[in-house]
DNA sequence: ATGCGATTGATTATCATTGACCAGAAAAAT
DNA sequence: ATTTTTCTGGTCAATGATAATCAATCGCAT
């Protein structure tokens, strides 16, 4: 018989844990999980994989075998103070490299992001564009803008567009 | 009867006695720790093989016979650059995202790089993946090894970690 | 009635542990 | 000086314990 709002439940659990730890991780046991809400131990991964995801500002480590574990990181929170400073910054359907560019540094200024997370961004907005460059402009600037949100987000959860 | 987190134990025992020293190395043998943690000797060479390679930053010399000895050395880069070219040769000349995510974990660990770091890396990483998606495997991987490349020596050359 | 997220279970992949057997270095025996 | 013995560490394959993936369905919201 199937559960109502499974996933729901068990996201909900993996936030209560993450937000009573000291630490922004939890470590648990797969198989555990799976017992707690009598589900298939997969259940769980199909939990993870659609609401922790690194574009959800989550990462996964895990170990599989004797001893095995998942460990689910939050690397940031989002606060409405943050969301409302960031709002402003949010990205249209389309960008150009040289928008890119001035958001990514505007956001660097005023210390939203480090030096070396504009890098980041920058390099692999740069890498996208090498690798589409068969591509016309348009169809470009529609990926870079899926990829700049993407990354944007997921460090301070701007707003949906 | 098995022990719990065996290799995990001798993992931290072996980091702790690296920290204890002055030197970027230690020598031990590999029976008396077998006998210190209760344990076949071979489990020592898997823990070695496991964490202790060149991709996580260690090296290990021995010696078999008569005064046999095993070193264990961490390896230490004395410019930018050897950071740098180390993460390079990782990587390699084509990597599966597998693998770039499990680099990635260990650098984090080694705080070599942030986890919103590791975040960015991750998100265009995948966001390449979807957009090669019908390119063929060994294509989609030379690019993730490119991609991941630049992105770690660009951070590595900042060096102000 | 239909599209898509949710659920399930079979199959596959990875990790840890153990022990049998292999290889090399130094000491001991010749 | 050479051979043998002993004392190390290395390699590999088998086993059991987990987690990941994938394809098939289900079922609810539209």
């Amino acid at each position: 018989m199937q559960q109502k709002n499974l996933s729901r439940n068990i996201e909900q659990y993996i936030l209560s844990l993450l937000d009573g730890e000291i630490e922004n991780f939890v470590t648990l046991r797969r198989k555990d999980l799976a017992e707690k809400f009598e589900c298939v131990p997969s259940q769980i991964n199909y939990v993870l994989r659609s609401r922790f995801r690194p574009e959800h500002g989550y990462m996964i480590d895990s170990r599989r075998g004797e001893h095995g574990y998942i460990k689910i990181v939050r690397i940031t929170y989002s606060t409405p103070e943050e969301k409302a400073q960031h709002s402003e910054d949010v990205i249209g359907d389309t960008i150009s490299l040289k928008e890119s560019h001035r958001i990514l540094e505007n956001l660097a200024d005023r210390n939203f992001i480090t030096q070396r997370e504009r890098l980041l961004m920058e390099i692999s907005l740069r890498h996208e564009a090498m690798i589409m460059e068969d591509e016309k402009q348009s169809k470009r600037e529609e990926m870079y803008a899926e990829l700049l949100k993407r990354m944007l987000r997921s460090l301070m959860l701007l707003e949906e567009d």
